[in-house]
Parts: structure tokens; sequence; C-alpha cells
DNA sequence: AGGCGCTTGTGAAGACGTGCACAAATCGCG
DNA sequence: CGCGATTTGTGCACGTCTTCACAAGCGCCT
């Protein structure tokens, strides 16, 4: 495998893209390597090396090198990779040549943060439509978009090749809006309400809770409190936590 | 009800608390069926099954007998949970029998919006202060409290017992956030700013970015265009996504 | 009392993810 | 031109997580 020839990044061979199919927790990572790489190409470096890049992402540097070798990988033994080269290549990876288009529903305290929020332009994404059931809330002008009502989202579906629908509604209002976005065609969700939402197969749901991570901590937070509590149960051989936190995305002390 | 004790719940045994050191997959999965439990009590429910239970909380059923397992289970054969008794349980062991406190550093866009989140308060949390480094905005009054300076972090620390600290500034500003926050005594970190943390051992950081979530969204959007649009690969044999995605939540295709 | 149906709790197997350790590859330099 | 320093790519072993499948336990009904 190790035959060079660009496995259809953006130059465009005539042939099949073939995207590889990534390990998922490959796939996580891979926009963190991307903020990282950019950073490093701000600052002006041309390569970067797997140790240098995973410690600016956070992650074990052999991490990294089997992450980056599932998609084909573009270093050079003994120089690094090729800081550009690599932003390209994840960015054709995750999809992000093209800049998607996102629908946002429910433009209430959360949804208001979002629509102002700059990180989606410069992350590869573009706010296509603000949209709210609300009658008093269409109309409602939020960073040069006007908050249209639910009920339109047939049209603009039809005006835009809506990507990735955004639920910042109440969660008794999720599944609804959920159904209706399907409805449309779009086939990626990211859910801000607490509730399961069910869709159809071929749909993807992420959802963000806020007190779910919260929870989270408070329970680390409890455990370490019993801890320190209790030098009870035969020396201190719990203080250190076994580390290794796999899957969830918890980071336990990052040695600088 | 069950003639049981409980086992270090509320009910307090002068014995040890002896939080069970549960994988983190597990720990990762409480809140979701805490609230699911929640629901069910509001409906009505005494009791529900495993098979219930997963299915309102989007999990597999075998998962989740295996899940509440680990915490020492108080099922009952041919019947189910008891709901009362799993959330007291489930609330136990995530530390949510005192309501923690929480501090939010800053308090721009996305600040406001979290300052005004009713969920902390329902879900175990109290926002204890709110903090800025920008002096126009300290002062300001949100939700009853009043924004207070970055730089009064010992003082706030002083007062309360802080549990958790929110970092919802600027990427630029969050490693110097997190170590003020480190500083006077903070264990817990939940992060919304796109960067790096670098902390102590012990101490705990959460992640959420916005922008992650929706390019893991883009990469399985561009997987399933790639796919639909060459049916070339000997068959429909990829139509069905493998399903199955494991630590990271994208949850796909729930039938109803 | 006994049997029956239902549901939990768990052993075992397999899939998945991680990290070490090292061979292979490349560069720069004498 | 060859050598050593450096860094990638990966085989392998280990740990974690998921899922199946089923025995054990419980309540209810007859
Ligand atoms: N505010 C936060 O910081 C925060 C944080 C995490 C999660 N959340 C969750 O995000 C969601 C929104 O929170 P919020 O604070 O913005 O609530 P909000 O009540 O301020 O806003 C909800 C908005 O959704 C609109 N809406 C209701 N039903 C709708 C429908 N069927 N179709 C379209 N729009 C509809 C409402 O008109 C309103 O504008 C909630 O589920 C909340 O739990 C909020
Ligand atoms: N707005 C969103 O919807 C959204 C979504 C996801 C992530 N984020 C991230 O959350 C963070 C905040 O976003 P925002 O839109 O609220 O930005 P913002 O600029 O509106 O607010 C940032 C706030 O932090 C304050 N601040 C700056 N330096 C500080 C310091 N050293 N100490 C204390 N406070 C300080 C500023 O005064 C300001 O009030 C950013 O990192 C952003 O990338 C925002």
């Amino acid at each position: 495998m190790s035959q060079h020839r660009h496995p259809g990044a953006p130059g465009r061979a005539g042939a099949v893209p073939a995207l590889p199919d990534l390990p998922e927790a490959t796939v996580a990572r891979l926009p963190e390597y991307l903020r990282a790489l950019h950073n490093l190409a701000d600052a002006g470096h041309e390569t970067v090396s797997s140790e240098g890049l995973s410690a600016a992402a956070g992650v074990n540097s052999a991490k990294l090198r089997k992450d980056l070798s599932h998609l084909g990988s573009y270093g050079t033994r003994g120089v690094g990779y090729d800081v550009a080269l690599l932003i390209e290549q994840i960015e054709y990876v995750l999809g992000l040549t093209q800049r998607r288009a996102v629908a946002l529903v429910g433009v209430g305290n959360l949804g208001h943060a979002l629509a102002g929020y700059d990180g989606f332009a410069s992350r590869g994404f573009r706010i296509a439509a603000l949209l709210d059931a609300d009658p008093s809330r269409v109309g409602e002008e939020i960073n040069g978009l006007v908050v249209r009502h639910v009920d339109d989202l047939p049209t603009v579906a039809a005006e835009e090749s809506l990507a990735i629908g955004v639920i910042a509604t109440p969660a008794a209002a999720a599944q609804q809006v959920a159904d209706q976005l399907v409805a449309v065609g779009v086939t990626s969700i990211l859910n801000f309400a607490p509730c399961v939402l069910s869709v159809p197969e071929g749909v993807d749901v992420r959802k963000v809770d806020l007190a779910i991570e919260l929870q989270i901590l408070s329970f680390h937070e409890h455990r370490k409190a019993s801890l320190t509590a209790l030098p009870a149960t035969g020396g201190s051989a719990l203080t250190a936590l076994p580390g290794g936190f796999a899957a969830t995305d918890t980071q336990e002390a990052i040695g600088t």
C-alpha cells in the first residue's frame, strides 16, 4: 500500500474517491488534528512531526500516526508531515471541501448564541437558515439572516441543499422538528435538546448535552472526594487514577 | 418496596460509601438513564423493565443491565427496577445528592445562553458565579446573578465551595482561565473553547466543541454521498451501515 | 404448593481501541 | 557514497466495551 498517488484528494483523479472507512474513534479525532494543524500553519510551520502534532492535539503520538495511516498517510520518514498537505487530506476526508449548509431550528436562548457564532464559518460550515415556530420570532434578523417559520422548511430545502440540521428547541419539540428535518431530506442532525430522537435508518444523530457533561464531571468529583476522604483501603494505591480513559474524551491531567 | 437496605445512598449508613469504580463508558451513560427515569417517574411509572428503560434511553437492553449491575443492582427479577430507588442510586453514584456549585467564566455570546439555562438547576447544579474579564460586562446582572471580574475568583472560591468551572471564553484566553480555576482549587472543568487545556494531574477536563460535532457529521455525510453515488462495489451490501457505533455517541437509526 | 412466564444478572466471545516497540525509510552531512 | 540521526508506519499484545444467550430468581395464578 505504500505506493504513492493521491488517494482522491482535491486533485480529483477521475477515479473513485475511495473513502477508506475509518474507525469511528479516528473520525472523532480528525477534527482535533485539523484544528491543531491550522494553528501550526498560522504559526508558519511547514512540517510537523507526529510528536509535535500529537502534543498540540492532546493525544498519544502512536495513536496519531495510526489514525493518519488510515487515511493513506502522507508523512515523510525522518521529516514528518507536510502541514498544508495534511490539512488538505483531512478536510477532504471529512467532506469539508464543500462548505456545508446548516439549518438551525430553535432560535431561543441557545439558538441566538449559535447563530452569532463565527466558528461555523471558520470551520467549514454556513448557516443557511434560521427557523423557529414562534411567530413573534419570525422576521427577526440575526447576523444578516432573517428568522423564518419552521413550516417553511420545505421551501428552504428547495432553495438550499441542506446538509445538517441543528436542533435547539425545547426537548418537547425536538422529535417533531427532527421528523420535519428528515422529511425534507436532512440526513445529519445535531441535537442540543436533552432527549432521545428516533430517526430512520441512514440518518445520523449526534447530541450535545451540557447536563450530561456536568454529571460525568460530578461523578469524578465525587469519586476523588471519597478517595481523599478515606485513605482506609490499604494505602494510596488508588490515588493515581487508572488513566487511559478511552472512548469518551475525558482528558485527565495533561502535564505540559 | 423492597425490604433491602440502601447500600450507601442518601440513607447514609455509617459505613464507607464504597464507590464502585465504574467503567468510564458506563459513567457516560448513567446521566442518560437518569433523565429517562425522571421522565418515567413524571409519567407515573413506579417500576420499569430493562427493556423499557433501555428504549427510553436509546441503548441496548443488555448494556443497560450490565451498567446497572455495576452499581450493585436493584432490580427484581420478573418485575424490573423500582424507578424511584434507581433514581436515588444513580444520583448518589453521580454525586448529585449535593447540589454542586458551578462557576461560569466568560459571559459573552455563549455564556449568556448558559447563564440563562434552567438545565443547570434542574439537573443537580447551581451557578454560583458569573465571571468575565471585560470591565464593561462586570456588574451586569443576569438571571439574578451579578457578573464579577475574573480576578475575583479567589474571593468567590472562598465564599463558595466551587465544584466545577465552565470556560466559555475565546480559545486564546482559555488556558489562562483554566490556570486560574485550578489555582483556586477547582478540579473539574468543562471547556467550550476549541483548544486543548493543560492541567495538573487530578484535574478532569471535558470539552464540548460544536465544530467537531459538525465535522463528524460532515464525514458521515460525505461517506453516505460517496456510497450512493457509486453503487459499484459489488451491490448494496453497504447500504446499511455497520451500526453499533461504540464509544462516541453517534446514534444511528433508532427505529421506533 | 407448584408451575409458569417474565425479567434480571452474568459468563463468554468477539469487536474495537490503545500503546509499545521496532523495522523501514528518508534526510543531511562528512 | 555511506553513515547516523530522525521519524514514520505497523505488528502485536493488552485492555475495554458490546452483545448474545441463558441460568437463576421472582411473582402470580391456579
Ligand atoms: N440555553 C442553554 O445554554 C442550553 C444549553 C444546553 C442545552 N440547551 C437545550 O437547548 C434547547 C434550547 O434551549 P434554550 O435555552 O435556547 O430554550 P428557549 O426556550 O430559549 O428557546 C427555544 C426556542 O425554540 C423554539 N421552538 C419551540 N418549539 C419549536 C418548534 N416546534 N419548531 C421550531 N422552534 C421551536 C421556541 O420558539 C424558542 O425560540 C433546550 O432543549 C435546552 O434544554 C440549552
Ligand atoms: N457562541 C457559540 O454558540 C459557541 C458555540 C461553541 C463554542 N463556542 C466557543 O465558546 C467560546 C465563547 O464564545 P462566545 O461566542 O461566547 O464568545 P464571546 O466573544 O461572545 O464571549 C467571550 C467572553 O469571554 C470574555 N473573556 C475574554 N477573555 C477572558 C478572560 N481571560 N477571563 C474571563 N473572561 C474573558 C470576554 O470578555 C467575553 O465576554 C469561544 O471559545 C467559542 O469558540 C461558542
